[in-house]
Formats: structure tokens, C-alpha cells, sequence
DNA sequence: TTGAAAGCGCTAACAC
DNA sequence: GTGTTAGCGCTTTCAA
């Protein structure tokens, strides 16, 4: 009986080989993958000579590596990266941990385009991406993430109230890289906007404007946002203002209440003509709670957010806001990340923040 | 020399067991992991016994087994997950995949609000969540976040474009749940929105308020934004209103391009008093774009949108629309993943479309 | 150029 | 209860 090169794996050589391979315990059906073994012997070579066709080892001729190539493209064979990975002692999975408050802080569409920017950017180096968040009070579990083995290193999102868990993974050697604020006693790679300068263009921008009394909103406690203040103070004082108390509304990204906050403070009847809130989210709530209180932005009230999400320009008013370049982000983390896996010194990268003015403080 | 038990893996108690580990072929400086073997060595008993200890198996005393889980807690061990999923021909990890007209389409907050609830409940059942993007035009790729065994089964977002590869994957046995429309000839295990009700409950909405002319904004070549089309026209027939062509601009999901063609539409000066939109980002652009065309809404123009976004309620005029409930999402696309890869018989679940009532509609 | 054999870190029969 | 042994699917010496 003529043996096809694209039946399935079966096809044996010896008598040994005839015997079918244990079924797994799983009560599924069709569970039983090719593997390696199958394309060696209906190839009629060993299994060494497979994993060196396929991993284009300059050992095996071209013929056969074609031949072999095809054979398993025909059976739609994969590597069992687990497998590959134990022997190799090396993964090319890189584990990204978004960290917040709850686990709903994925909802900040400016982390999202991060996300997606670093997912992007291990789409080109063929790597794989496993996903998890995490909420405070634990912080032992970020170690866990990277001890189990599964990932070569980490990529964190969020660091505030981690600092001193990130430096500790980093004194460990633990690979990484974090977005966040530049903190001076850092161990471990970082990536981030240029806050300071980004809080000085959005209150400098408001102040040419001729803004005078600008409210800051955001909390100081948050390490990016503190930066921003700085800026924002600068600004201030460049122009001989000073920053007024009352005009500081501190909460916390991804805060749902973030609305009723704003409202809470409005009812204090503040004396102010401006807003530079330290995210777009806050920014539109403030936008909200505004016209809901006949304010007119941005005639009555400027507002600038921060972050330049993609919805901003589509807003009414169009909302003016610092832009955080999230795709070079998400490469630069990425690329950190490979240079601690490589043993490198860690470096930080500060990306420019810059002001996209729009109807919002025109 | 006396040996403390937290010392690092070296106590070796035989002679044997005293040489050192060989250290892989990093560059890297303390990749050196602690494993199983190690605390077995420690503890005094054979590396089975930790496995079974740490495992929670009923043969190992209480005693034992807490002096071992201690013992490892203390040198900060965790299993290497790699190698008990070899083992065990099993896995934990689920692939979740983007799938989008562009790598970019991560980019719709609604899609990230799934992504998220999917996260939750994978996280509730201690399970892992491998992230991957495909756009079109490579439909093997699909097949091969599977087939390299990394995987139990894969949730899918998004099938546009992919019922054919989807139907084919399934017809192989390989376990998946599948955000999208519940088309008749699936395959596969379904979860997704009441998309015609949805659609039903805008329109009859619109009607009541008014409106007459309600135009329609999305891709009927979309079958979810098909069947919200159908339910639009099971309303408007009801009202004794037929759907005007004029009134049906189509558009697609992530379409960065989406303000310039709701602009091209006005341009054409069509007659309408209401947009219902296929999704809360194509609503927004459509409100920016009448309002810079002095079209108020909602006195001139209702408009409604769809998903529900968490920022929907923080734009002006905030914005009605037809909430899909994402948190239920995550939980049955992961619920339907399990019972596919236990090999039950696939089924589909619908979930209720709620019409949130605005100011954009009011 | 190729194959045999060892072994990655773990779990599960099977024996004791 | 516990240890010994075998082996998950792959890669990589080493020898031919």
C-alpha cells in the first residue's frame, strides 16, 4: 500500500515506532498534535535532523531542509514552544503587568495604546506577550510572574506604589523595563514622558492664553504627575503667578468617581479661569461638569489634558492636551527590556512631551 | 560550617548532589532559579514528595507538607510552569486574539473593555492570558497561536472577515469562544450581544423622540452591525418608515478615518434628524462633526451610539447609547472556552442589549 | 552531514 | 507515605 507523505502520523518505519502513541487523559477528541517524531520518520530521518532543518541550521543541505519544510508546513506541524523553550532554557514570551488601583485601571485608554504599542513591537521580534494586571497589596506576586519561568523578563505599566518591589526584583536581576516617572533612586530601566516639561507647555500655553488663575488636577502622591506639577509651577512662576491651594484637585487615575470629585470641587464656588487636568479621561469629566454649570470651555474655562488619546480630537470642544508618544514608548520598552535580558546597565529613555493645541484653550 | 536552611541552593547532602549546577548560557548574571530539586535536597526528601506536597496531594502529611511549603516560600520558589505543562500535557494559559483590520485595532475602548473582563475571570480561575493581534490576510496565523501547544484554547475577538478560518479550526477540534454575531452556520461557540434588539431599541427610541430621517452609520458587511441594521428596519417598518439609502453610510470598526468620512456624507447635504451610530467612537466623530457644522444636538440631530463606553457618559451632550455588557462578555467567553476544551457540545450565548438613555438623545 | 543519547524541570506510575 | 524511575517534546553535545 503506497504510504502518502501527507497522511497522517502513522506512517512507520520500524515495528517499534507501529505502536500508537498514548492518548492523553483529555476528554476532547481530536487532541493528538503532530510533533516532531511524526515528521522524522515520514521523512525518514531523525529527529535531530528535523529540528535542525527547521531551525535552518547551516548543517542540514538545502534539499533536505526544503524537503523537510514542506513536509511539515503540509501537516501543519509547530514547534511545542513549551517544549522547545525547557530544552533551550530560553522563552521568547515577555510578560507585560499592568499595575493599578483595581483591576479595572485597563480602562485609561492612554495605557491601552501602550498595550498595543509594545504588543506591536514584539510582533516584529517574534515574541509573545502574556498578560496580567495587578491591584496593590500584593506585591510579592509581580515576583511571581517572573519566577514561574514563563517569560524572559517584564514590562510594568504603572509604578506608583511599587517603587520599592520594582527595585527589589531589580536587585535580584530580574529583567525589566517600567513606564513611569524617572525616579532618581531607581534600579531598574524606565521609560517615560518628559513630565516636567509637559506640565510647563500645557500651563505656559494656558498662561499666554492670559490665564491667570490655572486649577491643577491630579495627584502630587502619583510620581508623573508630580513631575507635571513641577511644570505646571514653573510656568507659574515664569510668569510671576504663584500656584494657589485651593486650585490643586488631587485624584487618582482611573478613578471612576472622578466626575463627582470635579463636581464636589465646583460646588466650593473656586475662583479660576483655567484647567490643566494630568490625564484626558479627567479632562473630559472636567469638560462635563463644566457645561453642565453654563461654563463655556474654552470661553469661560481653558482646559488642556494630558496624554493625547486618540478620542480627544474627536471631542466637542476638541480637546488641547500633551501628547505622550505611546508607539515609541512601547518600542522603547520593549528594547530596554532586551537590554537588561542581555545583562546590560539599565538606561533610561525620556520621550518629549508636546502640546497639541486644539478648542479646548483656544 | 554550619548550613542555614534559607542558605541558597548549594547544601548539597550527598556527593553527588554537591557539584555544582552547570549555569546556562546566558550573559546574564543571576538567572540562576532555584528549583525542585533544590528544595527537596533542603528539605531532606525526594523531589516526588515536594511535587506532591506542593501540589496538595492527600497522600503527604499536613506536617510535611507545611514545613515544605514554607521551605519554599521562603527561597521565593514558584514551579516552573514550562516544565509541568510538558509533563502534564496540559496548560493554563489561554490565547486571547485581537483580530482587526489593523494591528491598531486594539484601539476601540469597547474591545479593551472585554479584553479586560476576559482578564478578571481568567485571573479568577488562576489561568493566563497570552495577548496576540492578527490582522487579515494571514488566516493560518490563526491556527498556529494554537498549534505551537503554548495554549489550551483561544478566545477570539472579532470576526469579521475570519468565519471561514473559524469554522475550520473548530471542524479540528481546537477549543475556542468567539466574541462576535451568532451567524447560523458557526461552528464554533459564540458569545456576543442581542445586535438586532440593540439595534431595534435605538431606532423605536429615535422614533419616539421625533425623528423621522434616522440615518445609519456602520458596515452592514459586519454581521453584528448587519443585525443592528435589521433591527433598526424592523423599527423604522413599524413606525411606517422605510430606511432611506441615503441615510446608510457605512464605515468601519477602527477606521482612523472616520470624521473625514462622516464629513463627506454632510457635505452631501443629506435630510436627516438623527444618527445611530454602530459604535460609541464613529458617535462621537459624528457629534464633532455636527457641531462644527452649527448642528446642535440633540435639538436639530439625536444621536445614539453603541457599546456603551465608559466615557460615553462624560461627553457633551453626554452620549446615549446601547450598552453591550462587557463584564458578562469576558465571563462567558471564558465559561465557553472551559466547556469547549472539556469537549461538550459548543453552544452560544446572547446577551440583552440595554438602550442608556442621554442627553445626545433627549 | 547525520543519528544516538542525554537531559531541560517537572509529574505520575509503580514499587516499597 | 515515600522514593525510584520513566518520560513529556524538544535541542544539543558527541561520535560516527
Amino acid at each position: 500500500m503506497p504510504r502518502k507523505a501527507t497522511s497522517p502520523p502513522s506512517g512507520a518505519t520500524t515495528d517499534a515506532a507501529d505502536q500508537a502513541r498514548p492518548r492523553g487523559p483529555e476528554s476532547g477528541s481530536a487532541r493528538q498534535r503532530v510533533q516532531m517524531a511524526d515528521i522524522a520518520r515520514m521523512a525518514g530521518v531523525s529527529a535531530s535532523t528535523v529540528s535542525r532543518a527547521l531551525s535552518g541550521s547551516p548543517l542540514i543541505p538545502e534539499a533536505t531542509r526544503q524537503r523537510i519544510t514542506e513536509l511539515a508546513r503540509s501537516l501543519n506541524y509547530q514547534i511545542n514552544v513549551g517544549a522547545a523553550n525547557l530544552r533551550k532554557r530560553d522563552t521568547r514570551t515577555v510578560g507585560v503587568v499592568l499595575l493599578g488601583e483595581s483591576l479595572q485601571a485597563i480602562s485609561d485608554p492612554f495605557i491601552l495604546s501602550i498595550l498595543g504599542a509594545v504588543g506591536d513591537r514584539l510582533d516584529e521580534l517574534d515574541m509573545s506577550l502574556l498578560l496580567s494586571r495587578l491591584k496593590h497589596g500584593q506585591p510579592q506576586q509581580l515576583a511571581q510572574r517572573y519566577d514561574s519561568g514563563q517569560v524572559l523578563g517584564l514590562i510594568v505599566i504603572g509604578q506608583t506604589g511599587w517603587h520599592d518591589e520594582l527595585n527589589r526584583l531589580a536587585a535580584r536581576g530580574v529583567p525589566m523595563a517600567v513606564w513611569g516617572a524617572c525616579l532618581s533612586d531607581a534600579l531598574y530601566p524606565v521609560v517615560g514622558g518628559d513630565n516636567e516639561q509637559g506640565g510647563y507647555l500645557a500651563a505656559s500655553h494656558l498662561i499666554r492664553r492670559g490665564c491667570q488663575r490655572i486649577a491643577f488636577f491630579g495627584d502630587r502622591e502619583h510620581p508623573e504627575v508630580a513631575l507635571r506639577h513641577q511644570g505646571y509651577q514653573r510656568a507659574l512662576a515664569e510668569a510671576g503667578l504663584t500656584a494657589d491651594a485651593a486650585l490643586y484637585l488631587p485624584y487618582r487615575f482611573g478613578d471612576e468617581g472622578i466626575r463627582a470629585t470635579v463636581d464636589a470641587w465646583l460646588d466650593g464656588q473656586p475662583e479660576f479661569d483655567a484647567v490643566f487636568a494630568a490625564s484626558d479621561v479627567a479632562a473630559m469629566a472636567t469638560t462635563a461638569a463644566l457645561g453642565d454649570r453654563e461654563l463655556r470651555v474654552p470661553q469661560q474655562v481653558k482646559v488642556v489634558g494630558y496624554d493625547d488619546i486618540a478620542l480627544a480630537g474627536h471631542l466637542r470642544p476638541s480637546l488641547s492636551s500633551v501628547r505622550q508618544p505611546a508607539r515609541e514608548a512601547g518600542r522603547a520598552l520593549v528594547d530596554l527590556l532586551m537590554e537588561a535580558a542581555d545583562g546590560s546597565k539599565h538606561r533610561t529613555v525620556m520621550l518629549p512631551a508636546v502640546l497639541v493645541e486644539r478648542e479646548s484653550s483656544r
